[in-house]
DNA sequence: AATCTGCTGGTCAATCTGTACAGCGGATCG
DNA sequence: CGATCCGCTGTACAGATTGACCAGCAGATT
């Protein structure tokens, strides 16, 4: 669970260079294969990392526009909410939260236009009271790790 | 850009099975293994596919706690304050938005108490007016993308 | 009819993977 | 203090995969 130093290390490098293999990163790193081996195989079984998928960028997909959308949900419809928005592909993510909304998604379209025919179909369901809408403009931070990971590494060293 | 039936049969593939390598896919995919290194080149040229880094779980990393801070921010200081976030290991991601705030930020955090030490260090600064919090409870829906790469790969076929 | 493009099925050498082994140093424990 | 456990090193091996080619072929384009 807690990673040392040489996880954190190891992390970094692979989220810098996906392609570079057990042996390309025992090099880089100093330490023996099989040490490396044994790192991932042990940060993969922790769960700290989850897998190596494709790191898909919907905007290439033609999906260039995205947003944010805070539902207000009916009492005791959260779980038809859920299956509802689990069935939208433009429904990248969801999230249930504290605060002002109920919920919290992450939607992507192909257009402005298009945004708003995601938002109808989101919020074109029964439980669901209210929404508002963000759209993003910039994304000056995209999603990361690495500097959570080398924190992480640092404060249990 | 617009991708096929393949390339989203391929995208799925290796989003379910990331360990598999291209020969493995060829097979599964009933095709030959050039065309599946030429469509993985292309899709990456593309930037469809923008790399396989690994996966990285916060919770798993001792970051437990999720949240969602919509900032307001005084005019012209927009370029201070996300020099100022990207400064922060916990913000994992921040966008600017249309709506009432003006910046949507994703935080994690050790625990809620926490989260409070976050929250302070990324609202005490100049730039930001006013910072409201939603704390993530649960995650439906986790981020995904291979509903999306099917609905486009089925629409530009 | 000539071209292009993308896919096929095959080859090659080079590399990497999974697995195993013995040795070694540091830390833990009775 | 000595025994033991654990993680890392360095090495070895067979088997599989990779990247790079190639000629042939079918469908679409010009």
């Amino acid at each position: 669970m807690a990673i040392d130093r040489l996880d954190g290390r190891l992390i970094v490098l692979l989220a810098r260079e996906p392609r570079i293999g057990v042996l390309e990163a025992s090099r880089r790193l100093g330490v023996a294969r099989g040490t490396v081996q044994a790192r991932l195989d042990r940060l993969q079984s922790n769960g700290v990392i989850r897998g190596f998928g494709p790191a898909v960028d919907p905007a290439a997909l033609g999906y260039p526009v995205t947003a944010f959308a805070t539902l207000e949900i009916k009492q005791g419809q959260g779980a038809d909410v859920r299956a509802h928005l689990a069935g939208v592909p433009e429904v990248l993510e969801l999230h249930t939260t504290t605060g002002h909304g109920d919920m919290l998604c992450r939607l992507v379209a192909r257009s402005n236009a298009d945004l708003q025919r995601v938002i109808d179909r989101v919020v074109g369901f029964d439980g669901i009271v209210r929404a508002s809408t963000a759209i993003v403009m910039e994304n000056p931070v995209p999603l990361r790790i690495i500097p959570l990971v080398e924190q992480a590494a640092e404060d249990n060293d």
